[in-house]
DNA sequence: ACAAGAATGTACTGGTCGGTTAAATCGCCG
DNA sequence: CGGCGATTTAACCGACCAGTACATTCTTGT
């Protein structure tokens, strides 16, 4: 009867892998041409199964669309949770952190495609999921804490807001993936070759080390 | 017979504006839905004339789609030209660029959007397009100008990389209006309230500035 | 083993939307 | 003023594509 292994069931009709199955077919085809620029059809093709199982299970496209940019975010933020900052001193934290978010940004364009596209759609999607939200709530205590140590220790500037820096953060290591085609079409693509991206990495890391040093040159405004 | 002014023509049959009238509407849609999502209709809605006249004038929605992204970088780098910088000094001149270029990109969402449906598509379409690429050829030969000035006065490191500077600017100019949807969902809007956005003017033009600078304090690195 | 429901395949449809056809109107030149 | 090319209008078409109807197969509880 149950004789072979039930470890959970071995070949036809596994629910949870197509669902699986799908979002990441999806994932690759809204990351390609966008919500309207997606085909449905295109995404059952790049599917083991059928059209009719989105609609199954995802109900229709923006359900879908909506789902796979909860598993996008959900898959990159995850990937940060390896990174343990507390065993470091707050520079080296930081450092260490503005350069592993660089370098998982360049390793992740899917999901900042997924993101440029919800940027285009002004957030509607994503305000939905609180899902998000909390992915991301957690990716700002972490940096609050590390100010809070650098400021403690004086190595930072303790008017820091750990907002502002995971923007500054963000902006310079997200740029660098999003706007590649139009600025590599304008100023030539040995600008992304992977020694330039080295480069261009150190000082993403610097520029953000000194803008948050406690230490620096007289401020350059006028007044 | 030429009697009355011929200065243009007064009324009906004004090609020109037509096409302007066109071009204009099209940034819009196109900047709102992206190419795929853009409707040739709806644009002909937003216009004076018919759905006709945009093939006529365009040939197809890849022709105005083109000539619209063409048309929203002219505008936006003309607007640069106002700025002469060579009066002032090094840093002063580029602590003028970055505020004005943080402005500028503010107030001027639909190109930014263009730009990131663009980027989207993979810049497939600017590629064809020398008329761009000249626009932002001299963009960078302004900055290189001013490298070479800072350098020559000591108030700039000299290995400053021209393309690597504007990038710089670029990305958090860009990165704060391109991602101020998704961001604010994630972080309350109150971050890109009129108060905080001139404290972020204010902390972006210091990166950049210190990132440049011939003093500094210790080099952050390892090794 | 069998009913009941969950999961899946096939074939189709109705609306949407980029693009077109054919004819009218305008302005200019002789 | 008459004809010719440039411009404009209105109605239309055909392909594409999100979503569905319906039949079928698998899984599980009893």
């Amino acid at each position: 009867m149950s004789g072979q292994a039930r470890t959970r069931r071995g070949w036809t009709q596994n629910p949870e892998a197509v669902r699986e199955d799908i979002l990441s077919a999806a994932i690759s085809e809204f990351a390609a041409h966008g919500l309207s620029g997606a085909r449905v059809d295109r995404i059952a093709a790049r599917t083991e199964t059928s059209k009719r199982m989105i609609y199954y299970y995802f109900g229709d496209k923006l359900g879908l669309y909506s789902a796979a940019l909860e598993t996008a975010y959900a898959e990159v933020r995850h990937g940060e949770e390896t990174l343990d900052l507390d065993r470091l001193s707050p520079m080296a934290a930081l450092e260490r952190l503005v350069a592993f978010t660089f370098d998982h940004h360049r390793s992740n364009p899917d999901f900042i495609r997924m993101v440029m596209i919800e940027n285009i759609h002004n957030a509607a999607h994503l305000s939905n999921s609180e899902v998000i939200r909390d992915l991301n709530t957690t990716a700002i205590d972490r940096i609050a804490e590390l100010c809070r140590r650098g400021a403690e220790d004086g190595t930072m500037r303790p008017d820091v807001d750990p907002v502002a820096l995971h923007w500054q953060i963000s902006a310079l290591s997200f740029f660098n993936v999003s706007n590649e085609p139009t600025f590599s079409a304008l100023f030539g693509e040995a600008f992304f070759s992977d020694d330039m991206q080295i480069a261009r990495r150190r000082m993403v890391v610097e520029a953000v080390m000194l803008s948050v040093g406690a230490l620096r040159p007289a401020a350059p405004g006028p007044s």
